[in-house]
DNA sequence: CCTATCGTCTGTAGTTGCTACAGACTCAAG
DNA sequence: CTTGAGTCTGTAGCAACTACAGACGATAGG
């Protein structure tokens, strides 16, 4: 059986990733250069499921330096290569909760300020006052 | 009594503004060119007030474009700015929010990776693998 | 008065992670 | 044969800064 090999278009779109996107892995060397059929890019199925790991680990908010630490985990495969995705995992959820307890005092600030608003009694926008406030 | 004019380095220790920042905000025209005493650029206090309010709702995650419309409203100050302000503070909680939702279910989703880990039993790192399901 | 040091100036380039072209090409279908 | 879709390279743009380089200015010590 022939190798099932796809160009860009598809890989694109079984992935999610913007062709853009993927010619910019490339350029970067987030993934390897791909081979070639006469100029078109060609892709084996690894290839759908290793840019699909770099999509996800993306959506799930890790930076591309991170990506390329966890691929390299990956296929290292050795003894001590979970321990070491699970302490980068670890410091991603960290920092993670971090900004989400900032986004959550922050909402609380502004909802604060627009209650205020509500009952329009206050000389001045409570809200641009509120930012203001240092 | 002479007003009491500052050097950028000065409106930058008071306001936790860069100086970069503030060159960088007067050049895009988030604030106005600053006055000349030679070629320093000299501030005034509501300039530091000013400074403080477009750092504050930078810090709370408001986009320049946002401050930029808040900035408007609260220079106009006349009857409807506070509830334009209202709307665009409460679009920017939805957004929030949002964000908010997003960044709990990717937690959840790492920390019950991680949580698989640390059995140790599975074949593959469940991190990794984690990341793979699509 | 000279020098050293600090602060400021302008202008440009780099950062992250893409996204959006322009202009050329290749390929398959009608 | 033409047309349209897909792909190619290369470059420039986005937000929102940050980081220089290299020149100039102000002030303090000797």
């Amino acid at each position: 059986m022939v190798e099932k090999l796809i160009l860009i278009g598809e890989l694109s779109r079984q992935t999610g990733c913007h062709i853009e996107t993927i010619r910019y892995y490339e350029r970067i060397g987030v993934i390897p250069k791909a081979q070639r059929r006469g100029r078109y890019r060609s892709y084996r199925p690894d290839d759908v499921c290793r840019l699909r790991f770099i999509h996800r680990a993306r959506e799930l908010g890790f930076s591309l330096a991170e990506v390329r630490a966890l691929l390299e985990l990956g296929s290292q495969n050795r003894a001590g290569s979970c321990s070491r995705a699970k302490a980068v995992a670890s410091e991603h959820v960290r920092s993670v909760r971090a900004k989400i307890a900032d986004l959550e005092r922050l909402v609380n600030v502004l909802e604060d300020a627009i209650e205020c608003c509500k009952d329009g009694r206050s000389p001045h926008c409570p809200i641009l006052d509120a930012l203001e406030a240092a």
